[in-house]
DNA sequence: GTTTAGGCTTAG
């Protein structure tokens, strides 16, 4: 169903089906059962259709539409995403603007993947326009037709104000103060106001209900008033609101839509309301004492400076009663030291901010007196603005004198120079450049739960990297990779969802076997079995077994030769096929008996390949698959005990070129094992901890292969340098080298449980 | 039927 208008807003509610139930925003949940419910709220931002790749190109547009909430102040969650996906978007975009009041229904209900960010909803809704149901109200004002009450009010600029009259003005806020108690019996507003005719005038406004105040967030902010009387204080006009008196606000940016902020559910708004907005708008952006306003934030503010801040609040705790700490961020780096306030973390309400902390990245604010009012309310997540902040330098409890002093913030008591603070609605046009500094550092979201990355792209293009402090310095690896993916924090690797492979930047903080020798396996690639080397004592033990009490075996297809040896009763047989008597490799293959691991060894110097047998009842056998089934040069190979098939009774020995370890096992029935080296990191990084498998990747990492290293001292010296660079012993995590590494993310099944694993893949030791 | 504040730094 495409996209219907309506003219008038309250058409929409009769086209309310009688089946369909409204439902407030505010009470949307995921468990919501959406079939039978309809929202209605108004466009406040609607975004370009866009083609999403991985999603078959299919189109799609974001918008955002808001609930009425006439306090602005503490409802949570009146906006919420919605996504049309396919024609419904492009008949969207063209259908409905911002400011126009939409009804939707039949819509799903999803988790939305921006909400630790944006803060808007934790759900969003998606439609795709198959049943889906969605009616426009073209925009014309909240509650009044667009042009029927046009010109009802006449604005006095401010250089024509009489004394002793009562006007309607309009003007920019060049001052004020958030409401504050008087000592009367009402809350008292105080601004100063602005307009094309540079006049200033001062302005009062009481009122014992704190929502009927102006709703202020910065100098630039546009007021109207109506019903204000004129006075002259001190030589100059003031105003002061009088009965049937109101207020309405805008933000001062210039191209941002329009939207009256005003806590009365009828007010008058019209095309000529926007236009002295967007004047004043234009106006004010050129006049000196807005456009110098430089907006300091943690990165640039110096110490003793008393700035505004825009923030967000990470969380909170009641220090005393004249005191709450607020620990905040706006996503920039202090370039000094920042002063940590230790709380008991029982104390503390909200996310813990120990990464944070440790990137410079959290202000504490010390919030006193009469602030602590506003303070209460807060709740972490909030988006915060501080109005005269002081910045102070000054030593932690437990500082030397000698230390350099941290930066902490200041909230003084009193309203001077507007001192105070104020949440700001997500939405809020003041909160833009923020919110797309804090998206940079969504890896360090402990509690991020983002996974479904189709979605992602229409939120924000994926930062560079992580964070500079990691960046910096070499690392001791190179990944060999070709896939250009996000380099990811550990934190952030272990909420993702497997498959996955991924960039990390970590440190080893421990490995396992700590006895590297142990990290060489047997692997068979057969039944996947992996078991450890068997030690000599084993494998001598096999063979003094085998040489106990036997006679030489005698077998048709072998020509046999024995000595004795040195002791009594035992006699070294060697044979060899008849087969291979008179081929260029007869020499290449022997099977030897009688002798134990010592002397095959000093023989495996002499013989290409050696293959230990015994003699049962006088037939050749292989011996117990614990002991090697092949000596070649200082090599041994192993057979799995599981897969090996018992061909041996009639081997065939012809047709082989060269005997190697395949050729000699597959003549002899044996699964052939293979060396695998296998190691258990533990990586870190400032997020957290993860265990991470060398595993496939070992033999490329270490530029070693694990049967040479089998066969010698120096290789398995060579694994061991490397280790001890990696994690030298004893070392703190600071002088251990940062490795890049590339992770792949995978699930096993363990007892029928999937369990998920992490492997260093593409990665390798860079070598001078 | 109309007091309050009328900007202009805490001092932790």
């Amino acid at each position: 169903m495409p996209v219907q208008k309506v003219n008038d807003s309250s058409d929409l509610d009769a086209k309310v089906p009688s089946h369909l139930q409204r439902t407030s925003i505010t009470s949307l949940t995921m468990t919501s059962e959406p079939s039978h419910r309809c929202v209605k709220a108004t466009v406040v931002h609607k975004g370009p259709v866009i083609s999403c790749a991985q999603k078959d190109g299919i189109e799609m547009l974001r918008a955002e539409i808001k609930e009425e909430d006439p306090l602005q102040r503490t409802a949570e969650h009146t906006s919420i995403n919605v996504i049309f996906f396919g024609t419904l978007a492009k008949d969207f975009s063209q259908s409905a603007r911002q400011g126009d009041v939409v009804l939707l229904a039949d819509f799903t209900i999803k988790k939305s993947p921006s909400f630790l960010r944006d803060k808007l909803h934790p759900c969003q809704l998606e439609m795709d326009g198959k049943d889906d149901f969605v009616y426009v109200c073209p925009s014309a004002g909240p509650s009044h037709g667009p042009s029927s009450s046009e010109a009802k009010y006449t604005y006095v600029p401010l250089n024509d104000l009489k004394p002793r009259t009562v006007v309607n003005v309009y003007g920019v806020v060049t001052f004020f103060k958030q409401p504050f108690p008087s000592k009367g019996s009402d809350y008292c507003s105080t601004l100063k106001i602005t307009d094309q005719s540079d006049f200033k005038v001062g302005c009062n406004i009481f009122s014992k209900k704190l929502e009927d105040h102006p709703i202020l967030f910065r100098v630039g902010d546009i007021i109207r008033l109506h019903r204000f009387k004129t006075d002259v204080f001190r030589d100059s006009m003031s105003l002061l609101n009088t009965f049937g008196w109101s207020t309405v606000t805008f933000d001062g940016t210039t191209d941002s839509p329009v939207v009256p902020r005003t806590s009365s559910k009828s007010f008058h708004f019209g095309e000529s309301d926007i236009r002295t907005v967007q004047e004043l708008r234009q106006w004010a952006a050129n006049q000196s004492w807005i456009s110098n306003d430089l907006k300091v934030s943690l990165s640039t503010v110096k110490p003793g400076m008393y700035f505004d801040l825009t923030c967000q609040l990470l969380a909170k705790a009641v220090m005393d009663s004249r005191c709450i700490l607020l620990k905040v961020w706006d996503g920039t780096k202090c370039k000094h030291p920042l002063l940590n306030v230790a709380v008991a973390s029982d104390a503390l309400e909200g996310e813990s901010t120990i990464v944070k902390d440790r990137m410079n990245l959290t202000a504490n604010v010390l919030v006193y007196d009469n602030h602590l009012e506003m303070a209460r309310e807060l709740k972490p997540g909030t988006f915060l603005q501080f109005y005269n902040l002081h910045a102070l330098l000054q030593r932690a409890p437990d500082q030397q004198p000698d230390q350099s002093e941290h930066l902490s913030f200041h909230l003084h008591g009193g309203t001077s120079y507007g001192r105070g603070l104020r949440s700001l609605p997500a939405e809020s046009p003041a909160l833009q450049s923020l919110k797309s500094v804090l998206e940079k550092h969504v890896d360090l979201d402990e509690y991020d739960e983002v996974n479904d990355g189709t979605l992602l792209e229409i939120w924000y293009t994926p930062p560079e990297a992580v964070d500079a402090e990691a960046d910096t310095g070499p690392s001791y690896t190179v990944r060999t990779c070709e896939h250009n993916t996000r380099r990811l924090t550990l934190a952030r690797v272990k909420r993702s969802t497997p498959p996955l492979s991924c960039h990390v930047r970590a440190r080893v903080k421990k490995y396992k076997p700590q006895q590297l020798y142990q990290c060489l396996k047997l692997f068979c690639s057969n039944c996947k079995t992996m078991e450890d080397v068997p030690d000599d004592s084993a494998v001598a033990k096999v063979f003094r077994e085998s040489a106990k009490d036997s006679q030489p075996c005698d077998e048709q297809w072998a020509a046999t030769s024995s000595a004795s040896s040195r002791e009594p009763g035992r006699t070294i047989s060697m044979h060899i096929s008849r087969d291979m008597v008179g081929e260029s490799t007869h020499m290449q293959l022997i099977f030897i008996e009688g002798t134990t691991l010592d002397e095959i060894c000093v023989l495996s110097r002499d013989y290409k390949n050696l293959v230990p047998v015994r003699s049962v009842n006088s037939r050749m056998t292989l011996m117990d698959l614990t002991a090697p089934f092949l000596f070649s040069g200082d090599k041994r190979y192993y057979g799995c005990k599981q897969c090996s098939l018992n061909t041996f009774q009639n081997p065939v020995f012809t047709g082989v070129e060269t005997w190697d370890e395949q050729a000699v096992a597959q003549a002899l029935g044996v699964q052939l094992m293979q060396y695998r080296l296998l190691i258990q990191f533990e990586l870190e990084d400032q997020t957290d901890t993860l265990e991470a498998l060398l595993w496939e990747n070992t033999e490329r990492f270490f530029h070693v292969s694990a049967v040479d290293a089998s066969g010698s001292q120096d290789l398995q010296d060579k694994i061991q340098t490397i280790m001890d660079t990696i994690q030298p012993p004893d070392s703190s995590l600071e002088e251990r080298p940062w490795l890049d590494l590339c992770l792949s993310v995978y699930t096993v099944k363990d007892d029928d449980r999937n369990k998920v694993c992490y492997q260093i893949t593409n990665t390798e030791i860079k070598e001078e």
